[in-house]
DNA sequence: ATTATCATCACCATTTATGGGGAGTCTCCC
DNA sequence: GGGAGACTCCCCATAAATGGTGATGATAAT
């Protein structure tokens, strides 16, 4: 069976030999390179024959940090599968690595014996989170999913009539005034003073604004 | 200080009364209606003086069920607080609630005390979740939160190149070719071409289409 | 009864977006 | 040294969206 390759990022050598240490105990994972700047690992996956199933990424790094690396990989479209390995248990910290797309989370205090678990699951395209994020992570869900918005949106939903209300639908769903009016069985001068109307209310600029705010207030 | 109204929806009447008894043992809450089927509620909320701070509702009534509610208030944009009161713990039936829009969610297994708590929470606009349902969510949560959409996606993602994802992002923040050619200092011929490949590669319609596909694949 | 809001449609002018070409430079890779 | 792609720009024509103004009937609220 093909090894997982590993590569490990943190500025304290120290710890990116504790952990190649911690990893070559089992024979599913190998390393295949590290780096001790954000800098570097950029450098590193820069070359089109590098190439790692999992990185370990620390948070913390001189020049670029481990931010400066998620965004990279987003803004290449690189879907490399990362592993956030640091001592932050913060709340935004978290919610930002992973809006930045990583794959797991781990804490340098609850990691050890986990990080070839979570190695593992991430491998697999899983995600993993140790103990305490994983807490974090709950009360986050607990207390904001599904928040439907805050007053100011509400307002301006509410004041959004059935029929603005059918048109954004539709404008979302990238249909023309044309085709609404077929669908609305309106004319298509009723679908257009809709789509002004809608443009007032919401205070955006064309369509697109339209359907990012329906997007953004669930409204579909 | 105002009491705590809340409507309670359920079809066995038996149900109705004793939450209504645990209810009324708290001095800050008190029901201002109940209904049998999901008609009922629909019906009662549909009157305008008709007003509850709290819905407590079940999923499994005869005549319209808990979620014909739900998609009720959703239609009309009431921003109705609910709290699903359900012998269902089965993840897609507590995802389903959730993406209506209900703030609480309690099994009937797991409730008796700890409605009270749901109650006062919700209606403080916070969301409340049993135990039972907790553990199911950041089970849901482990798994799929920023799951990085799935292979037809990636491929078409990672065939544009990096212009297209510029102009994509400036089109998703409802600019017009105009403005992205003056910020990306092109003309405005150069932006219209790359509007053009990526309506092509991404098979939709218009603009907004582009933008939705932006926010789907998380690109922005 | 009067006001207000909604729903419906129209005409106008202007700006943007879309659809189809073509075409030059550049770099990277075989 | 040829080819593929990316990046850049242009022309043309048509379709669509935006902005302004106005108008009618229906319904609801005060």
């Amino acid at each position: 069976m093909k090894k997982i390759n590993v590569h490990v990022a943190d500025d304290h050598k120290v710890l990116v030999d504790g952990i190649s240490a911690v990893i070559n105990t089992d024979s599913e994972i190998e390393i295949c390179g590290y780096s001790l700047t954000g800098q570097q690992v950029i450098d590193w996956f820069s070359k089109k024959r590098n190439k790692a199933d999992v990185l370990i990424l620390d948070i913390t790094m001189p020049i670029k940090d481990g931010f400066d690396v998620l965004r990279y990989f987003k803004e290449k479209r690189i879907f490399q599968k990362v592993i956030i390995f640091s001592s932050y248990d913060d709340l935004k910290i978290v919610q930002e690595a992973l809006s930045l797309g990583c794959y797991g989370y781990v804490t340098k205090k609850s990691a050890g014996e986990h990080i070839i678990d979570a190695i593992k699951a991430v491998a697999k395209g899983e995600q993993y989170f140790s103990d305490d994020i994983k807490k974090i992570l709950l009360k986050t869900f607990t207390n904001q999913v599904t928040s439907t918005g805050d007053l100011p949106d509400k307002i301006i939903i509410e004041s959004l009539t059935d029929r603005e209300l059918e048109v954004l639908k539709y404008i979302a769903y990238e249909m023309n005034s044309g085709e609404i009016a077929e669908k609305m069985s309106l004319s298509v001068s009723t679908i257009d003073t809709y789509r002004k109307s809608l443009l007032k209310k919401l205070n955006v600029k064309n369509s697109v604004g339209i359907a990012m705010y329906a997007v953004r207030n669930k409204l579909i």
